[in-house]
DNA sequence: CGTCTTCTTTTGACTGAGTCAAATCAACGG
DNA sequence: CCGTTGATTTGACTCAGTCAAAAGAAGACG
C-alpha cells in the first residue's frame, strides 16, 4: 500500500527519497496540516529531516500535482494529498479545524462570476467559515448564544 | 464628501485622527491595497505616518466594520471600504490584480456546503482565480495559448 | 479656554512563515 | 561500482505582521 508512493514519485519524474516518503506518510494520516506539524511528525520516522527539507519536499509534491496547498486566511499554509477533484473546505473560526466539502459540480471552475470583468477564470476557490460542532458546544457552555444561520441549499 | 469620514469614525466610537483620515482617503481611491502600499500613499498627505500606525488604523477600521480585510493566497492582506454586501473577488494569477464580483444572493452565507459536517456556517468566501484581460494578451503575445475555460452560469 | 483622562501613535524590538544560495549528500542510470 | 544530477542540509535572510512601553493628541468636562 505504501510502496505506491514510489511509483507516484517516479512517474512524476521525482526521485524516491526518505524525506519525501516521510512527508507523504504524514499527509496520508493527517489531511490539512501545516509545514511545521509535518516536520514534527515526519521526524518520528526520519529524525534528521530539516525544516527546509520539508518545504522543499512540499514544493516538489505540489509542483508535481501529488499534493495540494491551501492558505486559509489567518494561518499558515496547509497541505493535503486529495488532489484533482476540485473540492472545497470548511474552516472553524474557533479552533482552525478544516473539513473537506465535496464539490457538487466536480470540475473547476464550478462557479462562474456574475460578471467576470474580462478575466479568464480557471478556478473557483470556496471556503466556508463557521464553527465546528465542538466549538459550538464550547461556546454555548460559556454563555454565548449558538448562532445557527443556514442559507438555502445550493451545494458547492 | 470627505467630512463623512468624521461621522463614520465617531459613530463607531473611534476618535478622528489624521492617520485614520489619510488611510481612509487612500482606501477610497484604491480598493484592494496592501498595508505597505497604503502607508506609502498615506505618506503623501501625512508624511510622518509610521507603518505600525497603518496596521493600528487598519485593525481599528476592520474591527469597527468600516473596512474589510481579505487575504488571497500567496500575497499580503488587502483592504477595502466596500463592506457589508458579501461580495466576492476575482484574482489574476499573472499580476495579482483584484476585481470585485457582486454576489447574486447578497447575504452571507450565499452558498451552503453539500455536507456541512456539523459546522454552523456563517460565510462562504469565494475567490475566482484566473487571468485578467491584460495578462491574457501578454501571455498570447509570448506564444502561450489562451485558455478560455468557462463553466456554466451559476452566478456568485 | 484650559485641564485631565483616555485613546492613538510612535518607536523599537521581536515573531512566524517562508525563501534563497552554497556546500554536502545520495538516487539511480550506466 | 561510478559519475552525474537532483535532493537535502546548513545558515543567512526577507517579508508581513505583532507586541509593549513611552510620547502625543482628541475631546469631555468644568
Ligand atoms: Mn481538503
Ligand atoms: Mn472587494
Ligand atoms: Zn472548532
Ligand atoms: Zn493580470
Amino acid at each position: 500500500m505504501e510502496t505506491a508512493w514510489d511509483d507516484q514519485l517516479r512517474t512524476a519524474g521525482l526521485r524516491v527519497t526518505r524525506p519525501r516518503l516521510s512527508v507523504l506518510g504524514v499527509l496520508a494520516e493527517h489531511p490539512h496540516v501545516d509545514a511545521d506539524t509535518i516536520a514534527t511528525a515526519a521526524r518520528a520516522v526520519h529524525p534528521s529531516i530539516s525544516p527546509q527539507a520539508v518545504y522543499g519536499v512540499l514544493k516538489a509534491l505540489t509542483g508535481a500535482g501529488l499534493a495540494r496547498r491551501i492558505e486559509p486566511a489567518g494561518g499558515p499554509a496547509l497541505y493535503e494529498l486529495r488532489v484533482g477533484d476540485n473540492h472545497h473546505h470548511l474552516v472553524c473560526r474557533g479552533c482552525g479545524t478544516v473539513a473537506d466539502v465535496d464539490c457538487v459540480v466536480g470540475q473547476a471552475p464550478c462557479l462562474t462570476p456574475s460578471d467576470a470583468a474580462g478575466f479568464a477564470v480557471d478556478e473557483a476557490e470556496v471556503v466556508f467559515w463557521g464553527l465546528c460542532a465542538d466549538c459550538q458546544v464550547r461556546r454555548s457552555q460559556h454563555g454565548y448564544g449558538s448562532n445557527t444561520a443556514i442559507g438555502e441549499g445550493v451545494g458547492a
